[in-house]
DNA sequence: TCAATAATTCAGTAATAATTGAATTATTGA
DNA sequence: TCAATAATTCAATTATTACTGAATTATTGA
């Protein structure tokens, strides 16, 4: 990950709709694949949100990489990406104390 | 923390400014707090940064607690706050895979 | 194929955020 | 105490972003 694609990532969580959509992703995830995710009439649901406000929020998600799509009949079900928050944590941990402390070994993987 | 914490963390960190003098930081950051950070100033030249600017963005990054000052003579050291990360990592986290996969144990510490 | 369901795009409006330079406050050394 | 240095606050401008409802596209079942 570089500078722009990591303002990117925190700006696209850094709103109440979008951090309230990814963390009900995130508790719906699942390792196996076609168990992950919910849809997009499911989340409008649950988090009392038009479907308007949603997709345009989803879209922002999915640009920055929190979110992949797949579409199953009419549906369209989102789940959360993990690997952006790890490869963000890495970025931001990047030369922790000048490359003296732990963080760093930890941070990457 | 909590949704209003972490969205005002996020979208502190969320801005290029703000995110290069975090990283910068982060770099010259030490376990021994005395040598930990850097001055309002110093960070004004590396970064090439007006003062208004980065006092602008510093004043923001302290209030979402990813960074702290102390002042030493005429200068204010700056330096980053390395918990607000793993806070809000546990956040994003919490209820993972409906609290079934590693993560959450990981995450919570 | 047609009506119904699911989701996305579009247009307009309102609110927020970043930047610049000038003015102000705080601290130090002579 | 006074001049110099360091940092912050203020005011004005510009640019971005989020929200609403209407219109559009895609998919399915009868």
């Amino acid at each position: 990950m570089q500078q722009g694609e990591a303002v990117g990532a925190l700006g696209a969580l850094a709103q109440d709709t979008r951090l309230m959509v990814f963390r009900e992703l995130v508790a719906a995830h699942s390792p196996v694949d076609e168990e992950s995710g919910l849809s997009a009439g499911e989340l409008a649901q649950r988090l009392g949100i038009g479907a308007s406000a949603l997709s345009f929020h989803l879209k922002e998600l999915a640009w920055n990489q929190w979110v992949v799509s797949r579409r199953v009949g009419r549906s369209v079900i989102y789940s959360a990406n993990l690997q952006t928050m790890q490869q963000l944590v890495t970025y931001l941990l990047a030369d922790c104390c000048a490359g003296h402390c732990d963080l760093n070994t930890q941070s990457k993987s």
